[in-house]
DNA sequence: CATGTCTCCATTTTT
DNA sequence: TGGAGACATG
């Protein structure tokens, strides 16, 4: 008889039969992490030890959510939609949905994206009079999620200096801006999930005691916030399973913190530790390479990947003379591979920053080779989506002036400049939404036309579908007949022609039912359903073609053969990683990331000139290159090895009788820890610029007061 | 209000 | 180099 364990090695057995306990699971590249995931599902529930009910399963993107859902469907009779199975945020939207009065949130509430939450910022500052020369909007977006993601409210942020003061009271004004407005940022769904939870133990009590099986996958890839946020589903009862690779952890740039895993472990797992280390993807020479790779790496859980495969090809580095030359190999070779029988599809061409696509898709496009670049804008962040989009913001909830402020005068209405900033004096002074400022104010023809258009529509709308609703707002608001004027409109046009299908699809989406089948409520989720799923990428993702992406977002992905690209100090590395704390061990496991890649084939590329920034730049092989065994690499090209001698990382200016080093981990009896980033001068003279990270940042210390040690 | 000119500045990205 | 945003002009 056949069952869902067949073919399971033992360490994959034994997490996926694991009793009612917690525990972590170390899951290396390739080791069927996410089968082992769903399986352990699939097996508590044909087991009869849980209903569906009774599971809560985390992931990172909705691509993982809906995998393992589709997989989970396939593997057993029942229907998989009763379990909990999202996102972090997809589920604490779920969460304030239902429980909105508890959160102290209306029922309608909005979702801002990254990019809605960036112009609430720029209005917010505008209203405060604050010069955006010295608080940029990115910065204090970036203060602002920094600080949710950690759990962290804006009167708890332990002020040091009058800039941070500054930044902190943006976030309190922020806050009651998003309050006012009904509105709330992505990082706001877990925070107020979180602080609800905290808040109320009979919430809490009821979710604890139906959850029993909690399952975290990409737990390295966790923040603070999210930790807290997992830890109000676990009661007593609960099992807790844990899924991760602290190796690939790449994300610590957005908060990520591997710290996560080791509290885990005490909080939870208590030395119940499986690893999975049989890798099933890569040939030996491969995960030899990037074994030999990480092993360099001083903070690591510890674990090493083995392959019953044999150790396959030789790993392919090539030199190129420029970029436009590696492009061209990278083509050729390409081309020669897809001519032997190998699809495109399962060719990938990694690089380390999107800037380096430019002169891979030049010498692709010149060589007539499909190719496809992932990253990009995506469906609901087109321009004409969002402006549709707000048009059903501003009628589900006329209090979002994000909504208002983006359509008042989109398809233009001759509502100007000084009409609008009015509108604003009137809504601050009466402490009012802008919709009720021009409402209210019936002088403004301009203004009070978009008041009776909106109105118009609101009434047109009542008994509609949501798709028949969209179509009738997008020909009512003139945004139709805005594109069809405009001479390149045809794809914003099919774009929102598009959207209307999308809600079509939506309907029958378990996500757009609501409590009492009321329309208002079906729209509502439907934008929170654009909000938090911005969506495929468009565009032929179904023809044979190249696939070219960072190496970020080839996280989860293998191909049988991979082109690691741009292998040089300064871009791989990437500069300013030297500069950071611990920014080289977070580089190298990306590097690990891209090297498990690939199935049977790796090729490893560099150029000696590159054009960056409009300059030629010189560049040396990537210390990288150099830490990979000799023996596994294989030039293809010339005489290597080219990068033993950038074995040590470039040093600029560097004073040599001294012990202090560029990217060196220092201490400070007042600053704390940091990184060396510049020095200049000697002996008595010598100044040392660290990079402290945090609220201090950059400084330059003398070392003839400073005290500083070797950390 | 649309369009042209300039100035500045450069990782990684999901939700 | 080239894209985005600020400013000026018709």
């Amino acid at each position: 008889m056949s069952s869902i364990l067949d073919g399971l090695n033992p360490e994959q057995l034994a997490a996926v039969t694991l009793p009612h306990q917690s525990a972590l699971i170390l899951a290396g590249a390739g080791s069927g992490k996410t089968r082992v995931l769903t399986t352990r599902i699939a097996w508590l529930l044909q087991t009869g030890q849980i209903s569906p009910s009774g599971i809560l399963a985390v992931t990172f993107t909705n691509k993982a959510a809906r995998e393992m859902q589709a997989r989970l469907g396939a593997m057993l009779p029942l229907d998989p939609r009763g379990i909990w199975i999202g996102t972090f945020h997809g589920l604490s939207n779920r969460l304030l949905r239902t429980h909105h009065r508890e959160a102290g949130l209306p029922r309608l509430f909005q979702i801002l994206d990254s990019a809605d939450q960036l112009s609430a910022i720029k209005r917010l500052l505008k209203s405060m009079n604050v010069d955006t020369e010295k608080f940029e909007p990115k910065k204090v977006q970036n203060f602002i999620n920094n600080n949710k993601d950690s759990g962290q409210r804006a009167d708890k942020i332990e002020v040091y200096d009058p800039y941070t003061r500054r930044l902190a009271e943006f976030y309190a004004a922020y806050d009651e801006q998003c309050q006012r407005e009904g509105v709330v940022d992505f990082a706001e769904l877990l925070l107020r999930s979180d602080e609800m939870l905290a808040r109320d133990s009979s919430l809490r009590q009821h979710y604890q005691d139906r959850f029993r099986h909690l399952l975290i996958d990409e737990f390295q890839d966790t923040n603070r916030l999210q930790y807290r946020w997992l830890k109000h589903f676990a009661g007593a009862a609960s099992a807790l399973m844990a899924v991760g690779d602290d190796d690939q952890s790449i994300y610590a740039f957005r908060g990520a913190h591997t710290g996560n895993m080791n509290e885990f472990q005490r909080d939870y797992a208590h030395d119940n530790l499986i690893k999975l280390e049989q890798n099933y993807r890569s040939h030996g020479n491969i995960l030899d390479a990037a074994n030999a790779l990480i092993s360099r790496n001083q903070a690591r859980l510890g674990k090493n990947l083995w392959t019953a495969a044999g150790p396959g090809e030789l790993i392919r580095v090539y030199r190129a003379y420029n970029d436009q030359e590696e492009a061209r190999f990278i083509g050729e070779e390409a081309q020669l591979l897809h001519r032997e029988g190998m699809a495109l599809n399962d060719i990938a061409v990694l690089y380390r920053s999107n800037a380096q696509s430019r002169a891979l898709e030049h010498a692709l496009f010149s060589a007539g080779i499909p190719y496809r670049v992932y990253g990009g804008l995506r469906f609901f962040e087109r321009q004409e989506v969002k402006h549709a989009l707000a048009y059903l913001r501003l009628l589900a909830n006329a209090d979002d002036d994000s909504a208002f402020t983006r359509i008042v005068n989109f398809p233009t209405r001759g509502i100007g400049a000084r009409t609008l900033e009015q509108l604003l004096d009137t809504a601050g002074n009466t402490q009012s939404s802008l919709w009720r400022a021009a409402s209210g104010s019936p002088g403004n023809k301009g203004l009070s036309g978009f008041v009776q258009l909106m109105r118009a529509m609101q009434d047109a709308v009542i008994g509609l579908t949501l798709p028949e609703a969209i179509a009738h707002i997008l020909q009512a608001s003139g945004l139709m007949a805005h594109y069809q004027a405009e001479k390149d409109g045809q794809d914003r046009i099919d774009n929102l022609n598009e959207l209307v299908n999308a809600a079509a699809v939506f309907v029958n989406d378990p996500d757009a039912l609501t409590e009492n089948g009321d329309n208002d409520g079906m729209m509502a989720n439907f934008l929170a359903h654009a909000a938090l799923e911005a969506g495929m990428h468009q565009a032929g993702a179904g023809d044979d073609a190249l696939q070219l992406m960072t190496v970020h977002s080839a996280k989860g992905l293998e191909f049988q053969t991979v082109f690691l690209s741009g292998l040089e100090e300064g871009l791989f590395p990437s500069e300013q990683s030297v500069a950071e704390q611990h920014g080289i061990e977070e580089e190298r496991r990306l590097m690990y990331v891209a090297i498990t890649r690939a199935r049977q084939r790796l090729y490893i590329s560099y150029a000696q000139n590159r054009m960056l920034h409009g300059q030629t730049r010189y560049g040396i092989a990537s210390r990288f290159l150099s830490e990979l065994p000799t023996g596994l690499l294989k030039p293809i090209n010339t005489s290597y090895p080219a990068a033993a001698s950038v074995a040590m990382p470039p040093q600029t200016r560097q004073a040599d009788d001294t012990p202090w080093r560029m990217g060196m981990n220092v201490r400070h009896a007042k600053f704390g820890t940091g990184v060396v980033v510049n020095l200049e001068g000697r002996g008595e003279d010598l100044r040392i610029q660290i990079n402290f990270g945090g609220s201090h940042g950059m400084k330059w210390l003398a070392l003839a007061y400073a005290k500083l040690e070797i950390a």
